[in-house]
RNA sequence: GCCGCUGUGGCGGAAUUGGCAGACGCACUUGACUCAAAAUCAAGCGGUUAACAGCCAUGCCGGUUCGAGUCCGGCCAGCGGCACCA
């Protein structure tokens, strides 16, 4: 029988640390913000992949309030968004009220893991005493003029006549009807995030991040350097126009040879002659109505000649002017010059339809054959570029911009794949955006003091049908009267993205009932930025990168004073169901957290959550696992209570142990390697074990040393046996132990002696012999093995002796 | 296609700057306790071998080194991200 009662034993201390909490800030204590990632709180509930992150950043949030830091380690709801739209729409439940039902299990759920939140800081996105500052934010991004509306095309859905995000489009298919997904142009907002590429980029390099999403993000920015190059038209269908391209090969100017416009280019109809005008306009008309996704799927280039020419501003040449869907209107200019010996798109492009290839540049010098096109590399002799010809190309590639500006047909750019943030949604269940529409002063703000703009009741959560949100149907909501000069003015209808609270939510938990300011500057001085954010890797780009933004934005109009929210990052990998199938409720395969706390209590789930792999690693959910690390607990409580009325006097092997144990554990848990740490947790109790076989016991100690040690990981288990060990206060005011390098070392050593490389023996040694004694001991070891003679001998102190033989 | 990560027993995984490959655990086998089972405790557990010695073993091929899971070069497989970015 089981000695220790899991359910009994965290209760107790559950009571106790209600009525004596542990992590209080005195105001001397320094701070230490760790974050979760806060969850969407879906119907479905918690399962034991959820758990992961949340005991992983719980075990940091306790490792750090142990050390004798305050630790702000909050938890809220990211609670806008279309599952609670969706369901409303199948049901007519207000999101509401569902929304809070969900939080209500949610939470039930997130206690059991018993993790440090601090609830009195709980924020939701969706209460509007919340949202008043998501508001807030976008009136101030306003009035700096980063926030602007813009025609722009969206995935929509003619049969369900609905707009959708890109992923319910599969396949360029409706996700729901499976109908053929179009474009639709609606008006946005949009949010000027570009104004900040440099800058979100440069401040990567301030971040202890890991370098993967560091450099997913810097892909994202897609920062470039080149030119832009003018092109005049000529002959007289568009007489005086010139098309601007940019390029990032402007040594390859020479080597031009058409150009191509995107179909949305705004000369691309006009640039059509009499005879192609009917072929360009059939073109653009069935590019417009092909959605991005079908856009990207099409393999074989397609494409149509205006019939027009421009010439070439560096040799004068006339070359025939394309439009064809493989160039995007809104990444540079929209047009671009081609060079098919030195691009792969170009080269497709011009060998379908028999356009002139000229090589400019060759690794050699010599002039190119057609079996080493295209040539892509920026490196080699330039040819047929008149000047240009014998320059190296990866100089001229610096030099070029520098001359087309001198020639005054072009100037030296700067180019971002980031695009700006379309920041509307035509749905219900998102923060109105604070926006009167006045038919004299335009575009006015609702007034500071009218925050929080709420979301009013609606009949009906469906689609209008027109690709405007339900809000549009609700004409008392939708006429207003203007707040600057008091004409009759309609409000914006659009909702924000669940982008919008999640960008800025973590400056909120340090003060999240001030009714006066988004965050009181003392406290957000005091505590933020977050010290360590813990989440899923899938944020790597969009939520990562939003919330800098938005920092970045706040640090300028001064609300906070850093420029960079989350100082470290660590992503952990995702827990899988058998054979690495994600977990789900459709696969089936979800595995609940409640009986394994039920059956074997939440010490020993934590502990199983980290010690299935590597952290940041996904990992495969096997429940058999469970009971290693729960027999494991029940060892280190057993021999507790076998030691603590006995009066062991620590011996030097014991003494041994626990400073080898303080210092393998803290080694591994700064290094994060949190599997390991629960590994070194019952090595080293097999060892006090064996111990205490020889000696009747252990040590109170090195018991307390170690329950101190595994309060992080198992809380209760540790307060129980720091309790038994006759301490009246909590095992979280002990202080994290130190440990002492001497007494951690062992007097003698094993020492593996090989031959060749392949061990033959091992000898034991004191730890300071000197190397005569060891080559001598291993020597004889091996005695009958090194008769043929002793090439070399490498002895490495504490590793190794190796000796090589002929 | 490009970029990144990962390949170690039946399984999850360990292994400082290159230094005893398989820690720790799961599963399994045997034994003790028990009328019996569970629980617990003890022993074993990569392959080959009757056994020891030996030999073979960290996805594959080669290299550097006294010594390679670890470093270098070339492949293969799986996972993830990006994907007409001019």
């Amino acid at each position: 029988m089981a000695v220790y009662n899991h359910t009994a034993v965290e209760k107790k201390w559950q009571e106790f640390w209600k009525e004596n909490p542990v992590n209080v800030d005195d105001g001397k204590k320094e701070k230490y913000y760790c974050l979760d990632m806060f969850p969407y709180p879906s119907g479905s509930g918690l399962h034991v992949g959820h758990w992961r992150g949340y005991v992983i950043s719980d075990v940091w949030s306790r490792y750090q309030l142990i050390k004798g830091k305050y630790v702000i380690h909050p938890m809220g709801w990211d609670a806008f968004g279309l599952p609670a739209e969706n369901y409303a729409i199948k049901t007519h439940i207000h999101p509401k009220i569902s929304v809070s039902q969900n939080i209500k299990n949610f939470k039930e759920q997130l206690k059991q893991i018993n993790a440090l939140y601090d609830w009195d800081r709980e924020v939701n996105t969706t209460d509007p005493a919340f949202y008043k500052w998501t508001q807030w934010i976008f009136v101030k991004m306003f009035e700096k003029g980063l926030a602007y509306e813009k025609e722009f095309p969206i995935n929509w859905c003619p049969s369900c006549k609905t707009g959708l995000a890109n992923e319910e489009v599969v396949n360029g298919c409706c996700e729901r009807c499976g109908t053929q997904v179009t474009k639709k142009n609606l008006r946005q907002w949009m949010l000027k995030i570009t104004a900040y590429a440099d800058r979100l980029l440069n401040d990567l390099d301030k971040l202890d991040w890991p370098e993967k999403v560091k450099k997913m993000q810097t892909e994202w920015i897609g920062k470039s350097y080149g030119a832009e190059v003018d092109f005049k038209v000529s002959g007289d269908v568009c007489p005086d126009e010139k098309i601007t391209v940019y390029t990032t090969r402007p040594d390859t100017l020479y080597g031009a040879t058409f150009m191509v416009l995107a179909p949305e280019h705004p000369l691309a109809k006009k640039l059509a002659s009499e005879e192609n005008r009917e072929a360009v306009e059939k073109y653009i008309f069935d590019a417009s109505m092909k959605s991005n996704v079908d856009r990207m799927q099409d393999k074989e280039k397609t494409g149509v000649f205006t019939g027009s020419y421009a010439v070439n501003p560096i040799n004068g040449k006339e070359i025939p002017i394309w439009i064809s869907d493989y160039v995007l209107i809104d990444y540079g200019t929209g047009a671009i010059m081609c060079v098919p010996a030195h691009d792969d798109r170009d080269y497709a492009f011009a060998k379908k339809f028999g356009i002139p290839i000229i090589p400019v540049i060759s690794p050699d010098g010599e002039e190119m054959t057609d079996d080493k096109l295209p040539y892509t590399e920026a490196k080699g002799i330039m040819i047929n570029s008149g000047d240009w010809n014998g320059k190296e190309s990866s100089e001229l590639k610096k030099e070029a911009p520098h001359i087309v500006e001198e020639m005054g047909v072009g100037k030296k750019t700067v180019n971002y794949k980031l695009r700006d943030w379309v920041f509307s949604r035509q749905r219900y269940w998102g923060e109105p955006i604070p926006i009167i529409h006045c038919p004299h002063c335009g575009n006015v703000t609702v007034p500071e003091e009218e925050l929080p703009l709420e979301l009013p009741d609606v009949e009906n959560y469906e689609p209008t049908g027109t690709g405007e949100s339900p809000l549009a149907a609700i004409d008392s909501w939708v006429n207003c009267k203007c707040p600057k000069c008091g004409a009759d003015a309609k409000r914006e209808t659009n909702t924000m993205p669940q982008w919008a609270g999640s960008s800025w939510y973590f400056l909120r938990y340090v003060d999240p009932h001030n009714d006066k300011a988004l965050v009181d500057r003392e406290k957000a001085d005091k505590y933020l930025p977050v010290d360590m954010y813990v989440g899923g890797v899938e944020h790597a780009v969009l939520h990562l990168l939003y919330s800098r933004f938005y920092t970045k934005f706040l640090h300028d109009i001064g609300v906070v004073d850093f420029d960079e929210p989350f100082t470290k990052l660590f992503n952990q990998g995702m827990i899988n169901g058998k054979n690495g199938i994600k977990m789900s409720k459709s696969k089936g395969n979800v595995v609940s957290p409640d009986d394994l706390v039920r059956d074997y209590g939440c010490d020993a789930l934590r502990l199983y959550e980290l010690f299935v792999g590597p952290p940041e690693l996904d990992a495969e959910w096997d429940d058999r696992g469970i009971d290693g690390v729960y027999r494991f607990l029940n060892r280190f409580y057993k021999l507790c209570l076998d030691s603590k009325d006995k009066d062991i006097k620590a011996t030097k092997e014991m003494l041994g142990v626990r400073h080898k144990l303080v210092r393998d554990i803290e080694k591994r848990l700064e290094a994060f390697s949190l599997n390991t740490v629960v590994s070194g947790f019952m090595e080293y109790n097999n060892a006090l074990l064996d111990i205490a076989k020889k000696e009747g016991g252990i040590d109170k100690d090195t018991l307390k040393t170690f329950a101190v040690l595994l309060a992080p990981f198992a809380p209760h288990m540790a307060e129980e046996v720091w309790h038994d060990m006759g301490e009246s206060s909590t095992v979280f005011s002990a202080g994290w132990p130190e440990y002492d390098e001497e007494a951690a070392k062992d007097d003698s050593i094993k020492l593996p002696v090989q031959i060749n490389g392949k061990t033959r023996a091992v000898i034991e040694v004191q730890a300071d012999a000197a190397k005569e004694t060891v080559l001598e001991m291993a020597k004889k070891a091996v005695e009958d093995k090194i008769s043929a003679g002793i090439v070399k001998e490498i002895y490495v102190p504490g590793k190794i002796v190796n000796l090589v033989v002929k």
